[in-house]
DNA sequence: GGTATATTTAGTTGGTTAGCTAAATATGCA
DNA sequence: TGCATATTTAGCTAACCAACTAAATATACC
């Protein structure tokens, strides 16, 4: 049963639904790019995704300094579940507007985004 | 988005998730029943149980002095969510422990429970 | 090796939540 | 109406968790 209220803690972030979710979409993406999507510190972003690696839901491959995170589609059981998610978030607006974010960071060199990421403020004051 | 991450909250708590997989079993349990299950007080268990209507999943009615709980199965929406859930259940060694303890629930009759959980202690010092 | 860069780990802080007790709100019955 | 009972709400505390900054750990390139 810990395995199962694992899963559902990791579902129950906004910002880790929002990474989910961008990986549904892409086969593999990087952090910096998973950083620069929801907007918080390296460090909160990585913490994000040790908890969905974690349950299970998501595995990651390192490739020299970068690290790829991707959707684990292969695994039977929970082929249902990411289903589910997949069409409740398909009538989520807010779903909707990562979508249109994310096609405007996959346009920009990964290169680029670390970069951005370190210099300036990585997270604008709102 | 929102309404997505109130369901995996509610779903992410042991206990919670117990008294769900409580009410899959029974079409209908009175609080008296969960509360007799989960060992904690009618305070909490009522909280608990806030949380599950709030995100939708599970539905109240009132009966005299007595509130009976029930799964929304009627909502098209968490068919495949519902069916997942039980399926892991079914492998979890906890859950076949919780189904034992309720079988012997069911065997007593609601008004000895209430009695017996206001009487003396309703949470034995384990 | 030394420096720059990408990610993770440690440590701190503020906000959320599960649990309790006690009080309040129904409801049933004499 | 008054009393007993079942559940919920209010208020509290302890534990948990998300976010940050700073320091540590790779890795690439010179």
């Amino acid at each position: 049963m810990e395995l199962l209220t694992g899963v559902f803690k990791a579902l129950a972030d906004r910002n880790r639904l929002r990474m989910l979710a961008a990986l549904m979409r892409y086969d593999e993406l990087c952090a910096c790019q998973l950083i620069e999507l929801i907007q918080v510190t390296g460090a909160t972003a990585s913490r994000h995704m040790g908890v969905l690696i974690a349950s299970g839901l998501v595995a990651s491959r390192k490739e020299g300094r970068w690290v790829y995170y991707r959707l684990c589609r292969e695994k039977a059981e929970y082929h249902s579940l990411i289903s589910w998610i997949e069409a409740r978030l398909k009538i989520s607006p807010d779903a909707e507007k990562d979508a249109k974010t994310l096609t405007t960071i996959m346009a920009f060199d990964p290169e680029d985004l670390c970069r951005k990421q370190h210099g300036e403020s990585c997270c604008p004051p709102k």
